[in-house]
Order: structure tokens, then C-alpha cells, then sequence
DNA sequence: GCATTGATAGTTATAATATACCACTTCAAC
DNA sequence: GTTGAAGTGGTATATTATAACTATCAATGC
């Protein structure tokens, strides 16, 4: 599709940005982080890393094995959660609590937690890089003398599109 | 137990502080609570919110539920869940995401959400009130024009008295 | 009092989420 | 090619949560 048969006007899919490109990312990052790791990148891997990232939405565990089961055979839920587990100790994903779901990470790095923007009406994940909160909530913290590990921060609400003008 | 018998330096029990009157005072403010809300609050509620007051540590629904069969028959999963649902909409109790868990809150309010101080060494969970957090984690949504209805903040890590010396 | 009615609680079943455990396969280092 | 560790397959089961229906209770009007 040639940029001069696209209208100037942004449609619904320009708005969204070109998820194709976004997943490609998604996925030659993860390739490095593996690299730089040492660890193997298999076709399961990228699979389930594919499939986390076809939207920017939560994706279930057992969404995800029904979609893996029509790409490879002999899919289990240990399969899938041995997987989720793996992307998400080095960082290429992260569970919403919350939702009980999982998201791509678009800044792969093992030690961020990851602070998200949940839309309740459309569903969409927003991970916020905002340096200030950990920040903020460190120095909250050291009011009780209490060592940070791991943070859990997830807003929900509704998202500019979601909100009634 | 007269103040005179008790020793001068401070025992593990009495830096624990006087839990009982710890219970006594979640359970008054609940009636409180219900009755301002014109709310009843029955055997069955005043019972799991002294069971998931036991403890400063995340009550398991599972584990709510044996304890409850002990002080009453007919004792469902479904009882537990739905009245944990009332309490959690009456802000007596928070659910914590990340441990599929319960606390009790000590400052019954079905607006705030809660934030959380988790250890993961003794298991205890210590909600903080710091107003500032919800300013800022607001300010933060704002930059991305987000309105925020319910926010879960779940710092996992150390307490003071289990971190290395 | 007592009938009505909505809230509360009991009962049974099942759905959704997650882990344990063992066996087989693949890959890379030697 | 052997070997050992990492990866995957396969089965079973544990844990967490909800659905749907019935029975009981308790406040209210009559």
C-alpha cells in the first residue's frame, strides 16, 4: 500500500498505529535480550511472545493455549505458564495482577516491575515509563524503613477514548 | 493484667502491639460502617472479618473458609467469596492482587483503594496512608489524560525488622 | 399477629487459574 | 558420538472463583 493512496485524515487504523511493526519490534528485542543472556529463543518462545503481543490487550493464559494449540500440537497449560515464566523473568512480559493476564513489555529489562493504565470500557494496557513513581513510591516506602523489591501498580479507569465528552 | 507486672523493656509480644484491641476496634468501626450504610451486619460477616483480622498477614479465601467451618455448618466457597464481596465493597477489607489474598483495612472508606507494604519474608502487610501517592500516581495518569477509578499498589520486599543487618 | 418481600445464607456444581511431576527430546560443549 | 543441561510433552491435580438455584431470615405494612 503506497503512502500516496493513503487520506490525509487519520482512519481508526492509523490512529492505532501500525501493530505489525510493533510486534516485529517487540519480538527482535526479545531476540537480543535472550542473546545477551545466553539464552535460547525457541519457536515456543517466540510463539507465545507473538501471540502476548497481538494486541495491546491482557491476554489470559488459556486464551493464549487455545490460539498455541492451533499452531503446534501436544499444547498443555505448563506449557504455556513454563513460557509466560520464562518471558517474564527477563522482563519481555508482565502479569497484571489484577486481571490475571499478560502483556508484552516494550522495554525488556529484567529488573523494571512495570506500572500500567488499565481501561476498563476497551480493555487496552497502557505501561507507563514514568521514572518519577518508583521514585515516589521508594521514598514512601522509606517512611516505613521498608526495602522495595518488586512493585505491583495498576490503574484502572478509562482511557481518553473511553471517556464520556 | 496490671501495668506493674509488666516488664520495662519491650517484649516481641508488646512490640506487636495489643492485638486483640486491634480486633475489637475493626469490628466496632464495621458495625459502624454498616450501619451508616443502613447495612446489616450479620454472624456470618462479623465472623469472616474476625477471621481475616487474625492475623496482620493475607487471609486466604481457602483458609477462611476451614477456619469458618469450624464456628458454623453449611460453610461454600460461596460464602466465603460473597462475603468478602460485601466486605470489600464496604472498604473493610482489601483483596491483594498479587497473593489472591485478603487484609483487613483499619480505615473503612468504600472509596480508597488501598496501598500495600508486603513482606516477603514474614509475610506481614502493612497498608500505608500516604496521601501523596494517589497525587501523584493522578498526576502521573493525567499525563496521559487517563482518569483513574481504583488503584492497586502492592510493594513487595522487606519489612524493616527482616531486612540484613 | 401474619403475609409479603427483599436480603441473606445454604447447596450443588462447575469454571477458571495454576502447579507438580515425570519422561522424552534437543542442543551444544566436550 | 557422548553427555549433561535445557527445553518440551504429557498426565494429573491443586487452587481460586463463580453460576444457578433453593431455603431461610428479618423488616415492613397491613
Amino acid at each position: 500500500m503506497s503512502k500516496k493512496s493513503q487520506p490525509k485524515r487519520k482512519t481508526e487504523r492509523s490512529l492505532k498505529h501500525n501493530h505489525d511493526a510493533c510486534i516485529q519490534t517487540a519480538l527482535s528485542r526479545a531476540e537480543v535480550r535472550c542473546a545477551e543472556e545466553g539464552e535460547r529463543f525457541t519457536g515456543l518462545r517466540r510463539q507465545v511472545l507473538e501471540l502476548v503481543w497481538a494486541e495491546h490487550k491482557p491476554a489470559k493464559a488459556y486464551d493464549l493455549l487455545k490460539k498455541l494449540s492451533d499452531l503446534r500440537s501436544g499444547v498443555a497449560p505448563t506449557t504455556v505458564y513454563r513460557t509466560l515464566d520464562f518471558l517474564q523473568e527477563r522482563g519481555l512480559v508482565h502479569k497484571i495482577e489484577s486481571l490475571n493476564a499478560y502483556v508484552g513489555c516494550s522495554q525488556p529489562n529484567a529488573e523494571h516491575s512495570g506500572h500500567f493504565l488499565i481501561c476498563e470500557a476497551c480493555s487496552e494496557i497502557k505501561e507507563i515509563e514514568n521514572s518519577k513513581i518508583s521514585a515516589w513510591l521508594e521514598s514512601a516506602a522509606q517512611d516505613e524503613e521498608f526495602k522495595i523489591k518488586t512493585e505491583t501498580v495498576e490503574l484502572s479507569g478509562l482511557c481518553i477514548r473511553c471517556q464520556p465528552s
